[in-house]
DNA sequence: CTGAACGTTAGT
DNA sequence: ACTAACGTTCAG
């Protein structure tokens, strides 16, 4: 299976006569920055024989226990609901929630007093489980490590954790080259979205030069309707809107799908 | 509701 | 300064 994105478009020829000034890879650096070769499809569809997977993920009946949600916690940062959900249904925190019953995360608290409620517990499911997974994260995913900020998840301790895109959550995002005032954090929100840079028409890398916005550059100001980033589309602030990382989706059908196929 | 036009922001 | 393109407004 070809992990090849269908960047030529429904009607476009994908004719490199596109305008010599449109960037061809407008992704930020830190999505051209991977240079794993290995898709995520590729790890979905093939998962590598070398590795038993199911071994690292599955829980343990002790981490299972330790998992059940005996007093559940909210595990949703209270200010950052719409991170952790997307319009597509692919939760992230679902894909969380999963990874934290195989053990393989640990939720920091909004207070982040460090072990939660539970130290004991989380020494226990540390034990061994993060630290293998660690290196196994590394060479799983595509995207770099340090996306793992972006998408709520720091290191620390010797495993991941989730930082509930706390404090930590917009450090990494800063250090991902975000200013504040790109991610809407300063006046009102007007600030300019960026592009996500991994949907398809982001990764398009050329104009159809057809389309009413193309002919109508000029005057319309406006991208290729092909090349238009699937998360601008979306309202600032409407269901599902997330303000940052449009990988979310991806991510959270990663996660899921992968869990799927190993537990 | 959709698309065009324009103002504005952001990168070079 | 120039260009790309996002956000907003408004007409149809």
């Amino acid at each position: 299976m070809s992990t090849a994105v269908d960047i030529a478009g429904p009607s476009s020829p994908d004719r490199a006569h596109s305008s010599a000034k449109i960037p061809n890879e407008p992704l930020r650096p830190s999505l051209k920055r991977s240079s794993h070769p290995y898709s995520l499809s590729h790890y979905i569809s093939t998962p590598s024989p070398g590795v038993d997977v199911k071994g690292l993920i599955q829980p343990s009946p002790t981490q299972q226990r330790a998992a059940q949600p005996a007093h559940t916690k909210p595990r949703r940062a209270p200010s950052w609901p719409d991170m952790w959900e997307s319009p597509s249904g692919l939760h992230l925190a679902h894909a969380a929630e999963l990874l934290m019953r195989a053990g393989l995360l640990a939720l920091t608290p909004g207070d982040g007093e460090g072990g939660g409620s539970g130290p004991e517990e989380e020494e226990e499911d540390s034990s061994g489980c993060g630290t293998d997974f660690q290196p196994f994260l590394g060479a799983w995913f595509p995207f770099s490590p340090a996306l793992f900020p972006l998408a709520g998840f720091q290191m620390g301790g010797g495993h991941w954790r989730s930082a509930a895109m706390g404090a930590e959550g917009i450090e990494g995002l800063v250090a991902e080259g975000y200013s504040p005032s790109s991610l809407g954090a300063s006046n009102g929100g007007r600030r300019k979205r960026k592009r996500c840079g991994e949907c398809v028409p982001c990764r398009r890398q050329t104009n159809c030069e057809q389309c009413s916005s193309c002919r109508n550059r000029k005057r319309g100001h406006q991208i290729c309707k092909y090349r238009k980033c699937e998360e601008l589309k979306r309202k600032p602030g409407g269901p599902g809107f997330e303000s940052r990382v449009s990988g979310f989706d991806l991510r959270g059908l990663w996660f899921i799908e992968i869990f799927r196929s190993c537990v």
